[in-house]
DNA sequence: AATGAATGAGTATTCATTCAT
DNA sequence: CATGAATGAATACTCATTCAT
């Protein structure tokens, strides 16, 4: 027994499962296993295992997105800094949160299920923040305004997405990581 | 009763319902009504509920990647070219399977399952399909060099699979996105 | 295994166990191990417990309520003739059905459960074929007309019930025992 | 809070619970929160849920009972008289208990409860007062001899619990019901 | 080839009861 | 006395899979 709450422990070891079997394949006798709690625990602190699983996701994607909004509300930064800023809350968010990285993106996947359009409202909220800024230098001059904002930012933010692939990247350095994007972004990768 | 094969019929079903529900939401029982046949028919042509989800990916996966393998042959294109046949290929591939791009995602995200790891290497085949044209690229210098190939080619599609996002985006003119998707790459956003 | 269809022993089974140990008492396992099927097999027959619960209930009210009926429209018959055959029948119904009536007793007493609407309803309408008789026998002179028909038919009925307890009375001959409580209904106790 | 004690809280918020949502359907957690006490609290009070329960239903039929032997005590009164006083009581105990009644129902209808065969015992030692009076009329020629006393008993309980249909009746007038039914009882529904 | 009745392992959830504080 | 966190046995129901016909 660890001396963290139950609680905590409940939440830690479903971020694991979760992240490893997935939402289905891992069972509530599992996480309560791995807390080292009886299976009735889980029901004392969470009403369900959608619930344990869904309030993971938000708690993680809230923070997220709040400094996403935090970046955009920066005065005396230009557009260009400011999508600095945002890849190095995504990559720092990668590197801490794997594992809710994993299950935001099971979450994203899985048709049918009860967060899946929950996930997608969460989304959107961080893709406004990242279209506030494309919008922010379209019209200052420092961005192209042949395309959308909205689909800028989809565009960037799947770019950081496919740019964590931790079979290929092990993200650690997330300074020099972030300015390699950001130069490919703003730039291109035409010589 | 459509006059096309059972077997045909149980795949279409499938790749229906699957994409809509998700694989652990779509029940064999669903299928076969869906389908028109009895329950044990589905275990006539298929083995499993996994083969018949599986072989559905692995099908659309595989013509997709033929056809960038195909691209990587081509001679007498410069590597822009390439680069611009093989966003064109992706988007004809979201336009036209958009279930099974769904089922393939969800695929990607359900850690825990066979095909999890399967659909990685199905994956990195694609990729590396992309990361040679990059490595050519970056070789004769249209691209450039500092920056890994297989990392810019993960970045290069997830910024594809970003840019498109049904609910922005109806990917009505493959055409005009290709290019616009092409010169963001190939440039960069700043102005 | 018996020859009967499986449907069949299933309906034997839970009237068996339903009525000996209750509702609430009786598993769907041990319903299906007494009529020797799988645990599954309940559940292609059956919706629910609740619903093979409920269905026996319905079946066996509905019958008795449909031979009340028909004896309220009985012509040629004084309204005395027609409470003793209602009599008659509840009698028999008592001693065919001990066991569906033991779960009707169990239904009416269950506050809180689905059912428990749906039963007094369903014995409404029993009753209210009693009024009509009792009504009918008001009208031309046979009862005495100081107490309202729907009060009678409740004690009637009521009295009935209590004149069949198991322990007391075995029921053997249902004609002796309708004679007796059609006399003492009519006539009253006083010597 | 109240200030009565927290045991006469229980019991109350008990009498409530289970005759508005049964015994399977009212959980302890409820009492106590109705009571306005800890879950543990119960615990304190009784030994569990079923002697909770239990302990309601008989003091209450105690009561009856107690009062019912009283009644078969009188000397100075006739047969028919303590009839009356019978019916009387029966008639102050709905009126006055009604949860209890519906508990002392639930409690008859549910085999499988070990309560089950208790209230039966309870029961005959009402059942054995009235039908020591019904035999004390027959022997000195106040009631018909043609029927058992026990099962004429049973006979006039269930009438009485016939005729007490909350839906139908509303109980206002305890001394004009009484008369009723025991004019029914005693003369009969003929004209 | 095709059916659909039958199976039974697997799982989320409930709740009476206990006990350290 | 009183609390409420913790327990774990118990249970209805699901569904992929099988197989006799």
């Amino acid at each position: 027994m660890s001396d963290k709450s139950k609680k905590d422990r409940l939440i830690q070891a479903s971020i694991k499962l979760f992240a490893q079997q997935g939402y289905h394949n891992t069972t509530v006798a599992e996480i309560a296993d791995e807390a080292g709690v009886a299976k009735g625990t889980v029901y004392w602190y969470f009403n369900s295992k959608e619930e344990l699983f869904w309030g993971i996701i938000v708690s993680g994607v809230e923070l997220l997105n709040s400094k996403l909004a935090d970046e955009v509300e920066q005065i005396n930064k230009s557009a260009i800094e400011k999508l600095e800023a945002i890849i190095r809350l995504h990559l720092d968010f990668f590197k801490k949160g794997k594992n809710i990285v994993k299950m935001t993106q099971e979450c994203s996947a899985s048709p049918g299920e009860n967060f899946y359009k929950e996930i997608q409202k969460l989304r959107e909220v961080g893709t406004n923040s990242v279209a506030k800024i494309i919008r922010e230098g379209q019209e200052n001059g420092e961005f192209v305004s042949n395309i959308e904002a909205e689909e800028l930012a989809n565009f960037i933010l799947g770019a950081i997405g496919g740019a964590y692939n931790p079979s290929v990247y092990e993200l650690e350095e997330v300074e020099e990581t972030t300015n390699l994007i950001l130069n490919i972004i703003l730039n291109g990768i035409k010589f």
